[in-house]
RNA sequence: GCCGAAGUGGCGGAAUUGGCAGACGCAAGGGACUUAAAAUCCCUCGAGAGCAAUCUCGUAUCGGUUCGAGUCCGAUCUUCGGCACCA
């Protein structure tokens, strides 16, 4: 017998499948059902990839080999969401071209993920910082421009003088720049906007009918943050101004004391008296001064200035002073908000730091003498609203409102617009042109894509892209107009965005994908990521694949059918992998010292694929243990042709439970499943060759090479196991024909007893007669029997 | 504060619908083989009591429903993840 030398088969199949392309998916094949199994494509990092990535990759893998050999045609690609941050900045701290770096990166990925033997259609790989790509980039966002869905809009941004850029919020600790400790401060700034708030109930309505876990579609709607109310309109006393607010509790107006502002919002400086006017303004750029994070930690005492003017209450005309405050949110709703303290804690806070006063207009047992009340109740001091509930009060009031043209139902969206610009070099250029003449021109679709200039400094100045200093690429001219390029770039999210899409056609040049083959492929049949994606990413993608649809491109509104996640990879000091703590593991060692398939077997063995795992070095013995195993067994006299039926019950049960485990993703279980029937077979003198060719094949989509060795050299198959269909199993040879029952008396477990299957209570008691006299002389006064799980005794 | 997930041996984890808790693997202990070691194979392995057959306790804590609860219900504690003044 040959010693198990992984290394070597690893290189055999590695060619063999890259020599007859083994998993080159004919997209046209339309005459089997299709399969997309798809995880989320890597960035390319400096550092490689870590033992936490595979897990998903793995399972996708398995998925894809899976349902192959189930007759489906599958499609599982693998790419690269190259474009990003850091890699600019390792260009600019190293000298580097940002291009070079990523191509160097991009080899040593492709060379890993090729290590862990995926079954990957390699002419399908995509980049999106390939031109080719890119194109499609923008020209899907040609489309949202066209379609009115971007906006270019002067909004506040986390501006950082020092560095001279904008800052997304996760570059700002504590009102300071996350490099260099530098102030930020808010700053209205012309920025690219993609009116994703458009798409908000489209997106709530295609969560369902998937299959996603139940967590990722609250939390996915959370985020959307569908809230139903009113806006009613306020007029300004002694003022021909108005403002509108938002408010979820328009049975609670009797209530309102005063109304609040945004410190950004625009009627302000209309409104405000003479003598508040120095107040005001010092205020406001106070606030300008604080970032978001500041302004919103809930812990901070809220803060605000009277601006002298008083709004009228439309319900009883009451005059209500109008403040501005901190604690209104600008970007929700119409950034004003009319105030009850009585029912509201923020607004009860704010009241009691400035003397207002608090109306109780919903009766409550402990009142609002120390705290607001928001629960539901009977309304008083309402006028025509005494008497109700909150929900009847809420309906009567928007009757009221609209008939009196004061106000309107509506549902608003926490959703806000996706900010769709970074002032950098390494991303997808905008394709838009200023004109001499102020206006702004689409790049025509013929010259697209537009491409990246090579540059040499890619550091960023005075919050202006790099790209401003690439003179010859910034100046052109269209119909004889001269105009400028718009240089920021696309962050790094776009890319992502439509990837899934591409990989069925990827190597079209008239459009982004076929359209014939987008209905047919479409939409992802198995879609596997990390979590941290679901708020971002995930709800990008939908929503270009949303609009896509609409406008007719693609015939699924959603993309992903059914996703799952795989859990964080911890270290086995119980920290999470990181450079940083000097506790990452990489895949290239284990799978020098281990081998691909007992690495891949590790990571699914550990748990669930989307529990957190702790990575145990000293764990992975056990897998090692059972490939050498299943190489000695397929090599000794016990492997021969035979018709002993000793095994036939349990491989039976094998195949049934390891397929449905297959199906569910729940490859821990089904691991332990082969186990447990190898255990079985090396207790069992034979092992007929129809098990044993069985068994590789159940055991072929998480160790490929052992079994394409094996199913090679031990029955001389010529062609690769990868297509051969998946064994079937005899439910009735799965079924045990004698049973272990156990039985109880008064619901505590005495004993058990053996008995066929299906058997009758009568059998049942019996058998306890023959087999547990003892039990049965009690005095029983009821049985309780569930035929094959039970026999409980009552005495 | 709000939303979500989870809590089972020394460890990772099983238990498909409420029906023998701890599958499978690791670690540990004992044995076989060996001059010896490694590898391999066999046995033991939740806690307590008992010479023993056996008995009692046990799935974060407390209570409930049920013939029967890791699983269902109510409260509490802890850990992790996400959001954070959303009117």
């Amino acid at each position: 017998m040959a010693n198990y030398d992984f290394k070597a088969i690893e290189n055999k199949w590695n060619s063999y499948w890259e020599k007859h392309k083994t998993f080159a998916t004919d997209v046209w094949d339309f005459s089997k059902p299709k399969y997309y199994s798809l995880s989320m494509f890597p960035y390319p990092s400096g550092a490689g990839l870590h033992v936490g990535h595979p897990v998903g990759y793995v399972a996708t893998d398995a998925a894809a080999r899976f349902k192959r050999m189930c007759g489906f045609n599958v499609l599982y690609p693998m790419g690269y969401d190259a474009f990003g941050l850091p890699t600019e900045q390792y260009a600019i701290k190293t000298g580097n071209n940002p291009l070079d770096f990523t191509q160097m990166n991009i080899d040593n990925f492709r060379r890993q993920l090729k290590m862990i033997g995926l079954s990957v259609d390699w002419d399908r790989e995509i980049s999106t910082c390939d031109p080719h790509y890119y194109k499609w980039t923008q020209w899907i966002f040609e489309k949202l421009y066209e379609a009115g869905y971007v906006k270019n809009q002067d909004m506040s941004v986390n501006w950082c003088e020092e560095l001279g850029t904008v800052l997304a919020n996760d570059e700002v600790i504590d009102g300071k720049s996350e490099r260099g400790g530098y102030p930020v401060v808010k700053k209205f700034m012309k920025q690219w906007v993609i009116d994703i708030p458009s798409f908000a109930q489209k997106l709530l309505d295609g969560l369902d009918g998937l299959d996603w876990p139940e967590s990722t579609i609250i939390t996915e709607q959370n985020w959307i943050g569908r809230s139903e109310g009113a806006i009613i309109k306020f007029e300004v006393k002694d003022s021909k101004e108005t403002f509108e607010v938002f408010t979820t509790r328009a049975d609670t107006l009797f209530g309102a004391t005063y109304c609040a502002l945004a410190p950004e919002h625009p009627i302000i400086n209309k409104i405000t008296t003479k003598t508040q006017k120095s107040e005001v303004e010092a205020y406001q750029k106070l606030c300008a001064s604080k970032t978001d994070i500041e302004r919103t930690d809930t812990s901070k005492e809220k803060t605000g200035v009277f601006t002298g003017a008083y709004a009228i209450n439309p319900a009883n005309k009451k005059l209500l002073p109008i403040y501005i405050a901190d604690y209104v949110l600008s970007t929700y709703g119409k950034g004003a908000l009319m105030a009850v303290p009585a029912h509201d804690e923020r607004d009860y806070a704010f009241a009691k730091k400035y003397k207002l006063d608090i109306i109780e207009v919903i009766k409550s047992k402990q009142g609002v003498s120390k705290q607001a009340y928001t629960g539901d109740g009977e309304h008083i001091n309402s006028d025509f609203l005494n008497g109700l509930n909150n929900e009847q009060a809420q309906k009567t009031m928007f009757e009221w409102l609209e008939k009196q043209k004061l106000g309107e139902k509506t549902v608003n969206y926490r959703l806000r617009d996706w900010i769709f610009a970074r002032q950098h070099y390494w991303g997808e250029p905008v394709p838009v042109i200023h004109m001499e003449d102020g206006s702004m021109k689409l790049v025509p679709e013929k010259d697209l894509p537009v491409v990246l200039p090579a540059m040499k400094d890619y550091q960023p100045k005075n919050g202006k892209s790099p790209l401003e200093n690439a003179t010859e690429w910034v100046n052109v001219e269209i119909d004889g107009m001269k105009g400028k390029r718009e240089t920021n770039t696309m962050p790094s999210s776009a890319g992502s965005c439509w990837y899934f899409l591409r990989y069925i056609d990827p190597h079209n040049d008239k459009c982004f994908a076929d359209k014939k083959l987008l209905d047919h492929w479409m939409p992802v049949d198995l879609y596997v990521g990390g979590t941290e994606h679901n708020t971002g990413h995930v709800l990008y993608a939908r929503m270009w694949n949303r609009f896509l649809y609409d406008k007719g491109y693609l015939s699924h509104p959603e993309p992903f059918k059914r996703f799952r996640h795989n859990g964080l990879m911890m270290a086995s000091d119980g920290r999470k992998m990181s450079k940083r703590w000097g506790n990452v593991v990489n895949p290239d060692d284990v799978v020098a010292q281990h081998g691909a398939d007992v690495f891949r077997l590790y990571e699914m063995f550990m748990g669930p694929i989307n529990a957190t795992r702790y990575w145990n070095d000293k764990d992975i013995v056990g897998l090692e243990r059972f490939l050498e195993k299943i190489w000695t067994i397929y090599h000794s006299e016990k492997l021969q042709k035979s018709d002993d039926k000793s095994l036939e019950k349990i491989y039976n049960q094998t195949v049934k439970k390891v397929t449905a485990d297959y199906e569910e993703l729940s490859y821990n279980t089904a691991i332990s499943t082969m186990m447990i029937f190898m255990n079985s077979v090396q207790e069992a003198k034979v092992f007929p060759e129809g098990f044993a060719r069985g068994f590789l094949q159940l055991l072929n989509p998480l160790a490929p090479y052992i079994t394409e060795e094996l199913w090679n050299t031990v029955f001389n198959e010529k062609e690769s196991i990868a297509y051969v269909s998946w064994p079937t199993f005899d439910e009735e040879k799965c079924a045990e024909n004698e049973i272990k029952l156990p039985v109880q008396v008064n619901g505590k477990l005495k004993g058990v007893v053996n008995i066929k299957l299906d058997a009758t209570q009568i059998e049942a008691l019996d058998a306890l007669k023959n087999q547990l006299p003892v039990l049965s002389e009690l005095e029983i006064k009821k049985v309780i029997y569930v035929p094959n799980k039970i026999l409980n005794i009552i005495v």
